[in-house]
DNA sequence: ATTGAAATTAGCGATTG
DNA sequence: CAATCGCTAATTTCAAT
């Protein structure tokens, strides 16, 4: 949680920075080619990118429906503070657990959660409330994903910074 | 959704696939090496992911705090079924909104909405109030996140597999 | 297995503060 | 003058046929 000293990214850090948010797999050479700007030169940039850690990784997108995960549900998970400041360490253990997120408010934590069947998320939901006796949970069945992970864009954050007056 | 010819993937199919999803960037020469492939095999294998629809996409992971969006907040939101079904194609006016799902249940939708401030979430959230009278939101803050996006892997559908006796 | 393209390193030149 | 940035060139590695 340390301040970077370049908080100012122009204009071919945001192309770059979209077009791997799009194709995470676009060569250097092909991103130079988009951005007008020669290899080397493109490599520093995202290279740049990485260390001030606002391009964490890059990940393949996985469709689970296609590996046999019919069932997409979202889970509100309330217990005591003592799990609850526990339970992204708990749900390590519980691969079906996608996403991992803790709350200000009445819930605790927000999962994300993958089955094959409803017998099998039944099985997921009882190893959660098996954690500890101050757990319950609602379930929330996905029906549909309209948008997942969205790039984050130029014109979004100027538009932002508009709105801020700054 | 069609059904495809093949859902068998052997061991080195969920080794690539698990090596992607950790690193999207990784070239067929070096996943050769992980997987004891040539670099053709490996391709091909990819390739075969890709065009089952189990690897849908590449991207890059960016931490949206550091680029001034300090706020990440879930929004349940409400609404009546004709606006519902629609708010998929309404919400991609909304850069803030990263994802939208809908919900079977009381809430209609769940979203992820990013703003780099309160004030910028209050606008964010008026402009969703305002794309029809019947709907209403309930804001959840994210304090932490500690999963995102976790891969699907081999052993965890193993298991899954084997709970679910065929 | 071969051929063309891409990544990487190093060194140089231009621009800016 | 120092620092930053991008380019070319050359080697090695990779991708694709």
């Amino acid at each position: 949680m340390t301040y970077e000293s370049k908080p100012d990214w122009d204009a071919k850090d945001w192309q770059l920075l979209e077009a791997l948010q799009r194709d995470a797999r676009l060569g250097y050479a092909e991103l130079g080619r988009k951005v007008r700007l020669s290899a080397p030169a493109v490599a520093e940039r995202v290279k740049r990118l990485e260390e001030a850690g606002v391009i964490t990784g890059y990940r393949a997108v996985v469709e689970p429906k296609r590996l046999g995960y019919g069932i997409d549900a979202m889970v509100r998970l309330r217990c005591d503070g003592g799990i609850c400041a526990r339970i992204g360490k708990i749900v390590e253990n519980v691969p079906e657990v996608l996403d991992c997120r803790r709350l200000a408010g009445e819930d605790s934590a927000l999962l994300r959660v993958v089955a094959m069947s409803i017998t099998h998320l039944e099985t997921v939901l009882d190893r959660l409330l098996k954690i500890h006796p101050s757990i319950s949970t609602t379930t929330l069945i996905v029906l549909q994903t309209p948008h997942a992970n969205r790039s984050i864009t130029r014109t979004m954050w100027d538009a932002a910074r508009t709105l801020s007056q700054d």
